[in-house]
DNA sequence: CTATAATATTAACACGTGTTACTGACCCGT
DNA sequence: ACGGGTCAGTAACACGTGTTAATATTATAG
C-alpha cells in the first residue's frame, strides 16, 4: 500500500523539533533565529522524505494561490486568435514561471453567460486573471474591477480603465500603408478586418487615414471596404474595390485571412499580384509565407503579448507601483512579394 | 474598503442555523434530513449572500482538486503540435467542463529537468495529468505510474501499459497509400515525418509497406527516405527520390510540413504536381488547403484528441472502471488536387 | 548574585470546509 | 409511564500549513 505523503508534522517528529519550527526552516522565515544544525537536520529529514508542501493547505492559510487564470473568449475571431495561441501561451508560461505562478486555463464560450469565467476568482483559484478578447457587454468585468481584483486585458476595451497589452493597430497599420505609399502608390484602398464594433478595425482604420494624411492624399471613403474575419469576405469586398471606375492600385488588407480572399479574387479577374494590385496583409499568420505570391504583411508579436501580459498581471497580484499599465507593443512590417518592393 | 467574502459561518448565523447545516444543505448531502423551511432560508441567504465555497478549504479537507494538469512537452515535433494546440484544448476544456474539472497549464522545455513537472503532483494541484508529447528519458512517469496516479498520454510510449489517446497511425498511412495505389501508381515513395526513433514516424513507415504488402507491390529500400519535422528535410528528401534512377510517381509525405518542402523541390526542377509526381500529406494543417496544388492530406482529429483524453482521465480520476485504455482514433483521408485524383 | 537581554524553540490560533457521531424533541404502541 | 424509533439539527474532529505571542534556556551586564 502507498505511504501516505508526507506532512511537516512528520519530519517535525523525525527531527525531534516543534512542527512550527519545521515551517519556520523550509520557508527560511528572515527574523528567526534558529540553530545551523538543527536548521540542517530538519532539510535533511525533509529532503530524505521527499517533502513537499501541500498547496491548498497553504493557499488556504496564505489567501494566496500563485496562479493566475487565463481566460479564453470566444468570439468571431477566434479563428485569427487561435493561430497565436500556443505562441501567446507560451510568453504566459515563461513568465509565470519565472515568478513562481501557474496558469489556469479556461475557455468561455458565451461570455453573456453569467457563470462565465466568475468562479475561477469566486471560489479563489487565481489570484488574478488575463482576460484573451475582452468583450463590451461583459457583465462580470465592472465587479471585479470595482472590488480591485487584479485584471488584465489582452486587447482593449474603449472606456474602461482596467490595464491591458495590446498591439499598437494604429502604429502598425500607418507604417503599412505607409509602405505602400514609399513604392509610389496614390490610390490605395482598404479592406477592414472586421466591422467597426470592433476597436482593432476602428484603430486599423484610423492609420490607415493617418498614413494618407500625413503624405497629402485626400481620403476617399470609396477606397474603403469591410471584412468580417472570414476570407469569403475578403473576396467580396476586393471585387467591390476592383468595380470602382478608378480601382486602387494597391489595397491594405487588415487581416491576413481576409486578403487570402482578396487575392482570390484578383487571381479570378486575371489580374496579377504585385503587378496590377499590390497587398499587404495583417498578421502574419504561417499561411503569409506560402501563397502565391508570399504576402508582405505586419508581425504580431504573440510572445511577447503573453510574456508582458503575465509579467504586468504577477506586479499588480503583487502590489508593485507598476509605470505603464496600458501597454501597447510595437509591430515589424515583414516585406514579402505581395507588395511589389522585391521587383524594385 | 471591500467586505470579506461571505462564509459558511456567516449565512450559519444569519440563518440562525449551524454550520454544519450550511454545508449540508449546500452540498445537498443524501441520506441527511433537513426541514424544506429550514433549508429554503439557508439556500436564500447564501444567494442573498453571493456565496462560493473556497476552492482551497474544499481540497484541503476532501483531498480532491478537481484540476487537471496538461503538460505540454516542447519536443522537436513542437512545430507540428502546436498548430493543433488549440483545437486540441478546445477539447479537453469542453470534457473537463462537463465533468467539473479545472485545467492547469504546464509546458516544459526539458522533460529530462527533474523538477520538469512533478510539482504540479506532489504539492498536490491536481488529480491527474494529462501528458502531451510523452518522452522516453522520462525519469518521473514510472513514479507516478507505480503509485497508481492517474496519467493519460496524448502520444504513446512503447513498452508501457500507462492510458493514452493517439491517432491510429498505422491506419491512417496505410489509407493513404491505399489511395495512390487505387489511382494506379505502383511506384510509390516515403518520406517520413521524422527519424525512426519516433514511434509516430515508424508507424507510419509501417502502414505504408502493409499497403504495399496487400497491393502485391514489392516494398523498395530506396523508395524511402527520412525527414525531420522540418520543411527544408523535404526539399532533400524529395531531390534524391528524384535522382533514382527510376523515380517514383507518386510520394506519401508523413507530414504536412516537410511536404511543402518536398513541393518546393519538385517546383525547382520544372516539374509539375500531380502530372509527374502526386503528393499525398499528413496532418490537414490549415495551409494544407492553400498550397498549390492543394495538397490531399490526412486530418487528423484534434478536438476529439483533447476530448477523449480529458474524457478518460476523469474517469480514471474517477475511479470508474474504464473498458478501454488505450485510444486509437480513426484519422479522415481529405482529398484535394496534389495526389490527381480530381482529374480523373 | 540578581536583573536584563539575547537565543532557540514552541504552544496556540487561524484559514474554511467535509464528515461522523451524537443530542434533543417528538410520536407511537404497550 | 416507559422503551423504541424517526426527525431535525449540532458539536467536534480533521485536513496541512503560516504566523504570533509566549516560554524555556543561556549569556551578559550591573
Amino acid at each position: 500500500m502507498p505511504r501516505p505523503r508526507p506532512t511537516q508534522r512528520q519530519i517535525a517528529e523525525e527531527a525531534g523539533v516543534s512542527r512550527t519550527t519545521v515551517s519556520l526552516v523550509l520557508n527560511d522565515v528572515p527574523g528567526v533565529r534558529i540553530s545551523p544544525e538543527t536548521r540542517q537536520r530538519i532539510l535533511e529529514v525533509a529532503r530524505r522524505l521527499n517533502y513537499y508542501p501541500d498547496a491548498a493547505a497553504r493557499t488556504l492559510v496564505s489567501g494566496r494561490t500563485h496562479t493566475i487564470g487565463f481566460v479564453l473568449c470566444q468570439s468571431p475571431d477566434r479563428i485569427f486568435a487561435d493561430a497565436f495561441l500556443p505562441e501567446v501561451l507560451r510568453g504566459v508560461g515563461d513568465a509565470v514561471q519565472e515568478n513562481g505562478f501557474r496558469v489556469l486555463l479556461h475557455s468561455v464560450e458565451d461570455v453573456a453567460a453569467p457563470e462565465a469565467y466568475i468562479g475561477l476568482v469566486r471560489e479563489k483559484h487565481t489570484d488574478g486573471i488575463i482576460l484573451s478578447g475582452p468583450r463590451l457587454d461583459d457583465e462580470q468585468l465592472p465587479h471585479l474591477k470595482a472590488e480591485g481584483f487584479p485584471v488584465v486585458l489582452l486587447g482593449q476595451l474603449p472606456g474602461s480603465d482596467i490595464p491591458f497589452v495590446d498591439v499598437d493597430n494604429v502604429g502598425a497599420a500607418k507604417q503599412a500603408v505607409e509602405h505602400l505609399i514609399g513604392l509610389g502608390h496614390r490610390c490605395i484602398g482598404i479592406i477592414t478586418n472586421a466591422p467597426l464594433e470592433y476597436t482593432a478595425a476602428r484603430d486599423r482604420l484610423a492609420g490607415y487615414r493617418q498614413a494618407l494624411e500625413e503624405a497629402g492624399i485626400p481620403f476617399d471613403e470609396r477606397l474603403v471596404c469591410y471584412g468580417d474575419f472570414r476570407e469569403e469576405s475578403g473576396r467580396v469586398a476586393m471585387n467591390q474595390l476592383l468595380d470602382l471606375p478608378e480601382s486602387p492600385t494597391a489595397v491594405f488588407v487588415a487581416s491576413d485571412l481576409v486578403a487570402f480572399g482578396a487575392l482570390v479574387a484578383i487571381k479570378e479577374r486575371g489580374l496579377r499580384v504585385p503587378h496590377d494590385v499590390a497587398l499587404v496583409g495583417f498578421d502574419d499568420v504561417r499561411l503569409a509565407h506560402y501563397v502565391d505570391p508570399p504576402l508582405t504583411t505586419v508581425r504580431l508579436p504573440a510572445y511577447e503579448l503573453g510574456y508582458r501580459a503575465a509579467t504586468l498581471l504577477t506586479q499588480l497580484i503583487g502590489s508593485e507601483p507598476v509605470e505603464e499599465q496600458e501597454i501597447l507593443l510595437q509591430t515589424e512590417l515583414v516585406v514579402r512579394q505581395s507588395c511589389g518592393a522585391a521587383r524594385r
